[in-house]
DNA sequence: ACCTGTCAAGTCTGG
DNA sequence: CCAGACTTGACAGGT
């Protein structure tokens, strides 16, 4: 089995290279000019995409191809102060020189809306607005030239008492999506609600990609199915979609707080899960979401190095024997 | 240079 | 009906 590892949207080794710059809608509301503030705007997301770029070229020195997009590319992008703004037009030959690195490079990347995006809402407000954020992440995706093998990975979201009657309402808003959106969700499991394999049953239905999250399954697990137990039918998920599976691996900050992420990524348990699903998984993406981003990374395989039936291949990717 | 409170956004719990 | 917790990098405004 081959194993690719990325990580999330920022560097702690790349300096001064934040793809999160921002401004407060109160700062912006202060400035006279909407125009000059527009264009304060578009400044600041050049610096992301450009920061970004630096970032996927520091990833390209050292082998990582799988990687996700700040979803803060674009300040104040769908903020109702910013109405009627399109930041596209100037913004182009930074999304596509952007894409055009990604896709010449061979990596795999990815948007993961905040969980302020919510397809199983009762609101229509937020309903609204959840959809205008996929909108916006996905228009990125294509301003970046980069096809469907880019997603918005999302959770299913809350229950408001009840379960069934929200995954209907993300049902009914899912069959309405535009092509555009839909051919790019995946599902992923959570850590209070919506349990691997309800999250599972919930994709195959549907007919979208599940990306395992090992650390939330770990504090959610329902009825305690082992994660190696659901893999074959979360792997059948990512069929003819022309991608290997993904899953995300972090780890518990503490014993009080386990929800939350640690600095680094605790090796034992990915070990014994990537052995458990070797033989039947030609090849696997792995999403490092640890605080200490591609230190963690480098750290793990470092770590991985030497194990049994571990062979590192590059600098972040993996030979596992089935 | 460094520190602290605040920030667009949702949901859930408890009062 | 409302306040607070959850969570997070970066701003804003201060020393």
């Amino acid at each position: 089995m081959h194993v690719r590892f990325g990580y999330v949207a920022m560097s702690v080794n790349v300096a001064n290279a934040s793809p999160s710059k921002t401004m407060t809608a109160t700062q912006f509301e202060k400035l006279a000019d909407r125009e000059a503030a527009l264009r304060k705007l578009e400044r600041l997301a050049m610096e992301n995409l450009h920061n970004t770029l630096r970032l996927l070229r520091h990833n390209r020195a050292y082998d990582i191809h799988v990687f996700r997009f700040s979803s803060k590319l674009v300040p104040l992008a769908t903020h109702p102060i910013t109405e009627g703004w399109d930041p596209f037009p100037r913004l182009s030959e930074s999304f596509r020189e952007l894409g055009e690195y990604a896709l010449r490079n061979g990596m795999r990347t990815s948007f993961h809306p905040d969980h302020f995006t919510v397809l199983t809402t009762p609101r229509e407000e937020v309903l609204r607005v959840s959809l205008l954020d996929l909108a916006h992440q996905v228009r990125m995706l294509e301003a970046m030239g980069l096809g469907a093998e880019s997603k918005c990975n999302i959770h299913i979201g809350g229950t408001y008492g009840n379960k069934e009657t929200a995954l209907e309402r993300f049902r009914s808003r899912f069959v309405e999506l535009p092509d555009s959106i839909r051919n790019r969700l995946t599902l992923e499991n959570d850590d209070k609600t919506y349990t691997a394999l309800e999250t599972l049953r919930f994709a195959e239905e549907i007919g979208v990609p599940m990306v395992l999250d090992l650390h939330h399954h770990q504090v959610n697990p329902g009825d305690g199915e082992a994660a190696a137990e659901l893999w074959p039918r979360i792997q059948a998920t990512w069929n003819g979609t022309g991608l290997p599976p993904k899953i995300h691996v972090s780890s518990p900050k503490n014993e009080k707080d386990i929800r939350a992420h640690a600095d680094f990524v605790e090796p034992a348990p990915l070990v014994s899960f990537l052995r458990s699903i070797a033989s039947q998984t030609p090849a696997l993406d792995i999403m490092i979401e640890a605080k200490q981003k591609d230190s963690a990374l480098f750290r793990l395989m470092k770590d991985l190095e030497g194990m049994d039936g571990f062979r590192t291949t590059d600098g972040a990717s993996v030979e596992v024997n089935g």
